[in-house]
DNA sequence: GTCTATACACTGATAGAC
DNA sequence: GTCTATCAGTGTATAGAC
């Protein structure tokens, strides 16, 4: 391995074992040592590489969220906009599910470090709001208040755990063969639109 | 006040501000410290009157939550037992949003106290199928996976953070004249319920 | 029951050898 | 760049005065 190729290496564990860390026991749940123990690299590197705990935080979605939903919507079409909207979002989620779970508690306890992240969730918050209001203005979706209706979509995005203990483990219900991973995701998209738009009356 | 009142007194205020603060920072990010500097007691209290921090946790629930969701549904009416269950749900979240919010980090982490919560959640969840499996059955509802209906309706019904940030000052949409209390409750039950029942295509 | 003072493990971060 | 050893600070819990 060349040797200016460690560095990255080294980083990248380190990355990957916060994330899973970060998303198990939360940032202040996580102890350094923990992630570089989980990383199998030295106490010090992460003070070395990254200048701290709290910076690996923000290296994170540096990293694994570098555009997310950067994507902008003309709002022509709201309704096929959302779709697009809840896709991105669901298949991210998918991709990501520990980002979308860090994000989530921090989120829950408006935590400090979320002013950083500020840029990130405004704006998908911000994308949200004007397809619904699009929406609501060429008559494609039915709902009262936006600002709730925000809350319902990205609750219904944000929620999804498979922990063992809620879901025990019994017959797969429709799915009685086993689906590769590619139509599960499909399908995971698809059962999320269907909702959402199902919620706001619109058409699928 | 009379002297053996006191204690109850005590834990009452210790209650309530770990209450405060385990929503706002998380079960780890909070000290005992705060606990007792926010409750305006001594230190050693928390450990005397609970015996350790976590047990503080689960003595918030005992305390908070004592029989949260407790009703039975026999199932005859899906349709009307899931409102009612949207209803239930969403009036206790109103009362007890820190416990909620609690609640949803520590799901989120899958944290080793939620074996003790075990009971409690795992009763809604199920309560939640079991309503969803007989109103399909029933052809009240239409959707595809009872697994993931139940976590979209329980993402919707869980996540609602007003963070001032998220929901930026601006006029209030249709509800332009400052509603109640008691009125701006009512809607969020009704607003909450319409979103799920159309998700599932129910009548309401 | 409530307080102050303290014990002692563990935290994040760094210094210095290699 | 990576390691081991160590620091100062803070965590929870307890002992003992009142």
């Amino acid at each position: 391995m060349k040797p200016e190729a460690q560095g990255k290496d080294v980083k990248l564990k380190i990355l990957n074992a916060a994330k899973k860390l970060f998303a198990k026991k939360g940032f202040e749940g996580t102890t350094v040592r923990q992630i570089c123990d989980e990383a199998g690299v030295a106490l010090a590197l992460v003070s070395y590489h990254f200048g701290g705990k709290e910076n690996v935080f923000y290296a994170l979605f540096e990293t694994f969220a570098p555009a997310f939903l950067a994507a902008e919507y003309d709002l022509e079409d709201p309704a096929q906009d959302l779709q697009a909207f809840v896709r991105e979002f669901a298949l991210f989620r998918l991709a990501e599910p520990e980002l979308i779970n860090i994000l989530q508690q921090e989120v829950m306890m408006e935590s400090p470090r979320l002013e950083k992240l500020q840029s990130i969730i405004y704006v998908l918050w911000r994308q949200l709001r004007l397809i619904l209001e699009a929406g609501k203005a060429k008559g494609q979706f039915e709902f009262d208040s936006t600002r709730h209706t925000v809350h319902f979509i990205v609750g219904t995005l944000v929620f999804s755990r498979s922990s063992p203990f809620l879901d025990p483990v019994f017959q797969d219900e429709n799915e009685s063969n086993q689906p590769t991973a590619a139509e599960a995701e499909k399908m995971v998209v698809e059962l999320t639109t269907k909702f959402i738009l199902n919620g706001i009356k619109s058409k699928i």
